[in-house]
DNA sequence: CCAAATTGGTTCATAAATACACCACAACCA
DNA sequence: TGGTTGTGGTGTATTTATGAACCAATTTGG
């Protein structure tokens, strides 16, 4: 049986921001016994007393506090729930707002934007680079740019090209492990994206299955700050070798197609004029770039 | 009176993800009925059809589809909310935890710890590159640098020093630009933060307050790259022009000291040594780099 | 200095949500 | 083909949570 702490959430949130049992009850609608009853069993619940009880009210302990940036992130998105599926945000109007990954931000993207707004000064493009969180912000965007092998989801979707990955470090770190390494990666070094202990399994099926991992970051650009500081070796697109010259592929290591690039927008869309336009502007620059994203 | 979803969400997303009525009751630890009433009731709260009922179970509708991922988020948020309250994460070991902002991470950090790895190899320190959910991310991290005004949450904050910022651009903008802009920046382009209409109350604030605003993200790398290659100006850190040479100070603005940088941790956190250790370590490091942080 | 208006805490009749036992129907399988 | 097991739907007894009134205590304001 799941615990039932969702309907008392926002019992904790009033009280916390309004700072008595009363007052909370008349934003909530109920009274203020029923609130009190609520606060009681969250902190039965958890196990933890949320708030100090004074004669001035409910006062937040040290452990209320911990609680409090969590829930108001969930009110925010179950409001947004209301508000998305009420239809309230669909005539929303104003720029296009485009999604897009911090891998391809910054040195794709950004020029593509620059020419794009050149072209087209008086489209309004808000730009979010985010990596996490896809599917909210896709309900959040009108235009993103994903990089996965489906989408599943309720949008419309541009499928580009494949983008071509390659294992790649800088001289530096290349001449002094190249000699000391074995066939299998033994003495070369992963930069990884979750925690290093247990080692962790997407290194088996690398080109370097022995090679041991070195850090850990979900950020792919932050990964490559370290790869080209000489801090170990990454599995990237063959475009940022093209982009930072300090990046040598590394020996034994092969060049493969991965997953493929797609342009998604929402069906219900409505301003389908100046999407179409951005989309389309959008598909045709990332297919000239083509050639050096597929090498 | 609030909305009263909150209690219904768990039922949604435990009929969508099961796909029947009763399973759903049998994970709830409720019955079908109740469960069948709590879908109705979510249904007729938000106007909206969320399944079709058929005789297989209750299949998600476009709009149900949209709810979904928001759902889910707000799932893992309550989730979090329990388990940080109840202390399970608190004996979690392993690696450090460390939250940076993007404007930070790429070229100010990263050949830190590049440097802290060689230093000390045996501590696992997980990066996590974020702008937003500054607060969230404070709960799931040991250790985060920020840069803001004050710091009000239940963290321990280390002081280091105030940012200089200056407004800067590149060369060709300038040479295009400088001759025709009058005092107050009319002819001059900002790169912006929120979307541009109506135009943005900050810029009245600035040197330029008459430039015009032009495009529009939140993510300073991102706005970074734009100015870098021409298409704008922005103020920044006086550490980003000594990092890019094609970064010049825009003529007519002023160097000025901005908020300070802060190293906050937890107070509860347990594996003092490390973190301590991993704290002083990026101290020194900044404090080594403030010359060119507030120059 | 005392009355009015706060506060949180408590009790209990009442209202609301729940569990349970059903039903009709479809799919599956021997 | 006929039982078995699954589905969603429906009414009703029972449990549960609620609201209203009241209490003691503190603060507020004339």
């Amino acid at each position: 049986m799941l615990p039932k702490d969702w309907e008392q959430l926002p019992y904790f949130l009033s009280v916390a921001r309004l700072g008595t049992l009363r007052q909370a009850a008349d934003e909530m609608g109920a009274t203020h016994g029923t609130v009190k009853r609520q606060i009681e069993a969250l902190e039965v619940a958890y196990g933890v007393q949320l708030f100090r009880r004074t004669r001035q009210g409910l006062q937040l302990t040290d452990a209320g506090k911990n609680l409090i940036p969590i829930a108001e992130e969930a009110d925010r998105l179950v409001g947004a729930a209301r508000h998305r599926l009420q239809g309230l945000d669909r005539d929303e109007q104003g720029g296009i707002r485009f999604s897009v990954t911090g891998t391809m931000a910054y040195d794709i993207i950004a020029p593509i934007m620059v020419r794009f707004f050149m072209a087209y000064p008086e489209i309004d493009v808000q730009i979010q680079v985010t990596d996490r969180l896809e599917d909210i912000n896709k309900l959040e965007t009108d235009v993103s740019l994903r990089y996965a092998d489906c989408i599943r989801e309720n949008v419309v979707a541009r499928r580009l090209f494949n983008l071509t990955l390659n294992t790649f470090a800088n001289q530096t770190y290349l001449d002094q492990h190249l000699g000391t390494m074995s066939a299998t990666g033994k003495g070369l070094h992963w930069i990884g994206f979750d925690s290093l202990n247990p080692k962790p399994e997407w290194v088996k099926s690398t080109d370097f299955p022995e090679a041991e991992v070195r850090h850990a970051t979900t950020d792919h650009i932050y990964q490559l700050s370290l790869v080209r500081r000489g801090f170990g070796m990454i599995r990237t697109s063959v475009y940022f070798a093209h982009l930072y010259p300090e990046l040598v592929a590394v020996p034994g290591a092969v060049a493969r197609p991965d997953r493929p690039l797609w342009i998604l927008r929402h069906t219900e869309l409505k301003r389908t004029a100046r999407v179409r336009r951005f989309v389309d502007f959008l598909t045709d620059e990332l297919n000239a770039l083509k050639p050096l994203l597929v090498a």
